[in-house]
DNA sequence: CCATCCCGCCAATAA
DNA sequence: TTATTGGCGGGATGG
């Protein structure tokens, strides 16, 4: 039932009315939401559907969000429709593997790519070449062993994705002794293989930024500059701290639970880019969608020892949206129906103020992880 | 200008 | 076939 989206009426009465506002509808805003709504004791599993209409969200950019968490560790892809919620505590595990993976691909330099074009350069360091190709894939109980390399593979499409894009990306800073690098050299770092025309990197830019942003909504990454060129660029910033020597402590797990809740479902705000009409006309969505079923919220079977009193509510609101309408009484699930209620008895606050909170909770975060390891930030790899 | 990057068409893929 | 995934790049936005 391809949804076509909510669409709040634009004629809001009274007050102004965000004209727009695009930062407002980024994938990094997204992201934090998406953390958000998530990250919270008792979910274990992730509804595409389900998170597409409580963020506000068209479905395809619950798949750029969730493609780009998998990569990562935090979701693992269960059905159809659904993902599984791995948690923070996943990370750690997931990037060691991707480092593996990326160092292993690696040994020989037998690469020919070194010849580095263009003004840039990198940082200080020699250039270290990589060239990676990964098929990852858990599941291993298929015997596709996937011959590596070989582009000459038919499936082009997937050494194309979102996702391994992501982890290439992150192996980038992983397996290499750069720590900053610019979207540009990135992407052309991470061709696959042949034709560096200039269009496949503009795309290859262009998906990289949606990737840098919602790295950079988990704090993976920070946008910055390089010293001496005014070139922006990205820093690795990987977990705070210590990254593993002797017991995985999953820091991230551990101050998650410290922190707990955080936020109550929030949304984008829904403003679509004024569509100009020819006549001039402006395009009103006529439906106000009055689908979307909420779902069956099969959403974990909370045996949570730990009281539901305990929960907290974060500052926000539910900034505007239309908070779908439940028409009669939920089964069960009340979970959400106190959420919202409590959030209408707070006051309005949006976005940015979401995002406010989202920075305290990682600076938190961060300073607690330090605090526990004891160590200064600085990680480099083995 | 130009660095960012949202939007959503529409093609691969999965049911 | 239809539904789900998700490349891809036009072109708007914000600096």
């Amino acid at each position: 039932m391809a949804l076509p989206s909510l669409y709040a009426a634009v004629m809001e009465s009274g007050s102004k009315d965000i004209p727009y506002c695009r930062k407002q509808k980024s994938l990094g805003l997204l992201c934090s939401n998406f953390l958000s709504l998530y990250n919270r004791e008792g979910v274990e599993t992730v509804g595409l559907d389900d998170a597409a209409s409580r963020l506000g969200v068209e479905r395809r950019r619950i798949y750029d969000i969730v493609n780009v968490l998998e990569s990562v560790g935090i979701l693992a892809r269960k059905a159809k429709n659904r993902y599984t919620w791995k948690g923070f505590g996943a990370i750690p595990k997931a990037l060691e593997d991707l480092k593996k993976e990326g160092l292993r691909e690696n040994g020989a330099i037998a690469d020919t790519s070194c010849s580095e074009k263009v003004s840039d350069d990198d940082e200080d360091d020699t250039c270290s070449d990589m060239n990676n190709l990964s098929q990852n894939d858990k599941s291993d109980s298929n015997s596709l062993v996937k011959s590596s390399g070989t582009s000459k593979s038919g499936d082009n499409r997937k050494e194309k994705s979102l996702g391994l894009l992501t982890q290439n990306f992150v192996k980038l800073f992983l397996c290499t002794d750069m720590d900053m690098v610019s979207l540009d050299d990135a992407a052309k770092l991470l061709l696959g293989d042949g034709k560096h025309t200039s269009m496949t990197t503009r795309t290859k830019v262009r998906r990289l930024y949606d990737i840098a942003n919602v790295l950079s909504s988990m704090k993976f990454i920070e946008k910055t500059h390089h010293p001496e060129t005014r070139k922006p660029a990205f820093r690795w910033l990987g977990l705070n701290g210590k990254p593993d020597n002797n017991g995985n402590v999953d820091s991230m797990a551990l101050i998650e639970s410290r922190k707990r809740v955080f936020g109550t479902d929030l949304t984008n705000t829904n403003t679509k880019r004024l569509k100009v009409a020819e006549d001039g006309s402006q395009v009103l969505k006529p439906h106000i969608s009055t689908r979307i079923k909420l779902e069956s919220s099969e959403n974990e079977v909370e045996t949570t020892r730990t009281s539901v009193k305990s929960y907290q509510f974060g500052p926000f609101a539910p900034a505007n949206v239309p908070k779908v309408g439940n028409s009669h009484d939920e089964k069960g699930k009340q979970v959400v129906d106190w959420e919202s209620l409590a959030a209408t008895y707070r006051p309005q606050y949006h976005n940015q103020a979401l995002k406010d909170l989202f920075s305290h909770y990682v600076e938190a975060w961060k300073s607690w992880c330090s605090e526990v390891a004891g160590k200064n930030p600085i990680q480099l790899m083995s």
